[in-house]
DNA sequence: GTGGTCTAGACCACC
DNA sequence: GTGGTCTAGACCACA
């Protein structure tokens, strides 16, 4: 699997590495059960700081879409992954929020901004 | 017009800030032409600093979203708002792509995540 | 002759009344000799304060672009213009490099910017 | 590269700032990619607020002169400098007008300020 | 170490 | 009164 970093953006690479891993579960380039590189391995691949992969893994760790063995080294999740529980609903609520507003104002129809969430759905699964 | 900021939040304040004024703007809240407080009102309103306000609303006037005025103060832009840029969906796109992601990793359908659209859509417009 | 202001500008009124007074004489439109309206005349012609009026008035007037008489009121200095002293000169170095610098960053070439000076100097005479 | 500043002039700091960036683009003293110093550094250089270079950086970041690093830094744009669009010959026709209305006033003709221009243009260039 | 954010308080230009 | 500029000093996120 292929991760793209953009050194130069806003978003921390910690994010981007954990966004794309996520992606990457989302379109099955990466199952459950799968094995990650190590943080170190990763790191380097990618030219970055290993505390910085470690910051991303941990994160994902903590959200229960990986799982980190001290030995085996990380793999996906090979018991699912987190669910939709409350408190995950209402953050995405408040994450979309933003965009919606900005999206009204900018003269974007609803039916627009559907079409482009349905556009990046089939782009992600492919 | 009232606005709720979270002082603990990870987001920035002078983001919040933001957001919330655009959320007025797509509600019909604010009017275009609407005056907005000066910085240093809205600042004692919030019990937060003025150059927070002011960088709030400096983000605003580069977006077109409101005209600040040397004296007058600060207006919702009566000549209307920013228009669907190429550059701004592709900002949207790039936005709504973790989101998205993430939901599909935790078994959300995408006409689960549309409605939830719809409902923000509906709650904002009211 | 009609003065255009831009109330939205960065530029301060009194400074924009300034200046297209000074293209105003440059075009030929206001004469040596010829009447200015009065600093209360102009300010409720334009819908602007009084004090900014006199402020630009009193300005040209330093320059020696006017005079100011107390009674026969204001006129486009009959004995002529200021000259090009070396202050003058030396400001007019000072406030044209940023542009030129910005300019040649930009990658627009040296006769490109003097053909687009030449097309002011054409518009300013008419 | 050695920046200088006039504390005393109206020309705020941050201005002359960005200007004086611009120019050393504009002469090759600082080539694409080049580091610049980090704001707290040129801060203390030049003997002023850390946030008044920000600003500076901020403008030129904006406009895309330079690449602002969360952690590396700032750079000069590696990959080039904004270009000629539409929206900058207007804003570069906008700040000229007065300097050669001013000129045309005081008796400077066409050829000896284009003159003047190209004799800055050489002096950037070296 | 870097830039990002936030505060507190000051003076000035403008109208 | 408004926003614009500048200072001084603080804490945090990031790498």
């Amino acid at each position: 699997m292929l991760l793209k970093l953009n050194l130069e953006s806003e978003t921390p690479i910690y994010l981007q590495l954990r966004n794309s891993i996520i992606e990457g579960i989302a379109s099955g380039q990466l199952k459950e059960g799968e094995a990650l590189p190590s943080v170190r391995m990763m790191a380097s691949d990618l030219g970055v700081n290993m505390h910085t992969v470690n910051k991303a893994y941990q994160l994902l760790k903590q959200a229960g879409f990986i799982l980190i063995h001290r030995q085996k080294g990380v793999v996906v999740n090979p018991d699912g992954m987190p669910g939709l529980d409350d408190e995950y609903k209402e953050s995405l609520n408040s994450g979309l929020r933003p965009f919606i507003s900005e999206a009204i104002c900018r003269g974007m129809g609803e039916s627009e901004f559907l079409k482009m969430c349905q556009t990046i759905f089939k782009d992600i699964k492919q």
